[in-house]
DNA sequence: TGTCCAAACTCTTATATAAAAGTTATAGGT
DNA sequence: ACCTATAACTTTTATATAAGAGTTTGGACA
């Protein structure tokens, strides 16, 4: 901590542990508040994999202690890593590191609704996983090193028994090794990402267009060629920021549409 | 405020002058705390229009004592109108009620980006007004009276002068009274509704489809017909949770595409 | 007139304290 | 076995206090 970013306000004598990213004193640029340097360090755990998805943090005040601060600027920090959706509290229960589990999965990550507007997971009724060689841009984009391989999975999926998704997923073979070990690949696949590889993903943006089926496409979801389809691209970060996944999906929308939020 | 609902904590002797919703003791479901009601308490003087858009608050010591609850209650509060963008603050300026500026539009209510990911606002080339009978749906969901009248508005917008959507707007004519005075309607519409109709839209909820362009759809963005084209369904709500408006548009998405936040 | 500095104001950060609300485990009764 | 009360824990709410950071304003001064 330097001594012009101190901010120890307060009556309290607590000697902060916690340490200023950037050295010198007088810093002009930029200022980070304490309880954002502790949730950088909570943060650091769960990058680390030291507190695996599911795992119970340790309390407010037990925190407090450990890292030398007070309990309110715990609180800041644990809120902070909630709104990103990164930890989940339940009051009288604790702080969980967050879980890729259904529902999260549904509401975060899942933008397919029916008409009444009701989020529905597809079925995955065929996936295929097979080794190859990037693109420029996806070596680029996930980088890879240079002759970096990457996994290619392609997987049709369905709602109400009908074929309605087609999806092509592109990782790195060297931040997931031996995923073909994982064959079949189970629905929710953040959830494998993040038990067998160390990868949690937060974040994701999505690039959305309608195009006209291809041949494949038609074949793949039961429609005529040229028909229009809504084609979303997809990347996903993992906690430390890192673009880890890119996913093209092609999709039906008669029966379902996407659903955004603006709020 | 009831008896068991009291919630002073602290040591000060404050007379909380904010009033429970559901008067008797013994609440068993729900429990507003105290900051909520604050905070309902202020939604509710921006619905009436008393502070209309851009205006500054009285600061949060003067707040707290208007409203007989700590400075640190008023802050939760004003912090819940922050995030859901209902008010704007500023350190050392002061807590404003946030304005449909262009960048506002730009970012929470306009979601389609180049092909760099840049945000652009695209200009109104066509615009046209009228009076008429609601459909029964249209009827249903804005909520009007019998015979209630709508107003629709179609318009054709343009970026980097290619015509790229075509979008038309459903509104209440009781809501609008005199909206054709407004003729030429602006390009930033929200702005419009916020000056002139103390409608504030503050959430909107999209449904995004692929459609093919129809013979008209053809003819306003220059394509063939049957080109597939993004359709997007826009339902937006004012500060009172009223739905106000119905939009349907209908984008090209060659050069474009519609950018969706995961997070 | 123009520039600089200090005061006064704002929100923001940080602390401490206390009580309420909600969960879980334990002990005791029926 | 089952239910209940209780204790011990958690997060959440509410308060008070103090100092930091950023903005605006007004006055001293050149």
């Amino acid at each position: 901590m330097t001594d012009s970013n101190d901010g120890n306000g307060g009556t309290g004598a607590a000697t902060a542990s916690v340490s200023s990213s950037s050295g010198r004193a007088g810093m002009q640029l930029g200022y980070t508040p304490l309880y954002m340097q502790v949730r950088q360090q909570l943060l650091d755990k769960l990058i680390s994999g030291e507190w695996q998805p599911g795992t119970l943090l340790p309390s407010e005040q037990q925190l407090s202690v450990q890292m030398g601060v007070s309990q309110g600027t715990v609180r800041k920090a644990l809120d902070a890593l909630s709104a990103d959706r990164i930890v989940v509290r339940h009051q009288g229960r604790g702080t969980f590191v967050a879980e890729h589990d259904q529902r999260r999965t549904l509401f975060q990550f899942f933008k397919i609704a029916d008409d009444k507007g009701d989020r529905v997971l597809p079925e995955t009724v065929y996936s295929q996983l097979k080794r190859a060689e990037p693109s420029a841009s996806e070596s680029r984009l996930l980088g890879l090193r240079p002759k970096g391989d990457v996994w290619r999975i392609v997987r049709h999926r369905a709602l109400k028994g009908r074929v309605m998704l087609s999806e092509q997923i592109v990782l790195s073979a060297d931040r997931f090794p031996g995923l073909d070990v994982h064959v079949p690949l189970p629905n929710n696949i953040y959830e494998l990402y993040e038990r067998h590889f160390v990868t949690t993903v937060t974040r994701a943006a999505e690039q959305l267009r309608a195009v006209a089926a291809s041949a494949e496409d038609a074949d793949v979801l039961g429609c005529s060629e040229h028909m229009p389809v809504l084609q979303i691209d997809r990347q996903a970060f993992a906690l430390n920021g890192a673009l880890v996944e890119l996913r093209r999906s092609r999709c039906l929308t008669e029966q379902f549409h996407y659903a955004s939020d603006l709020r």
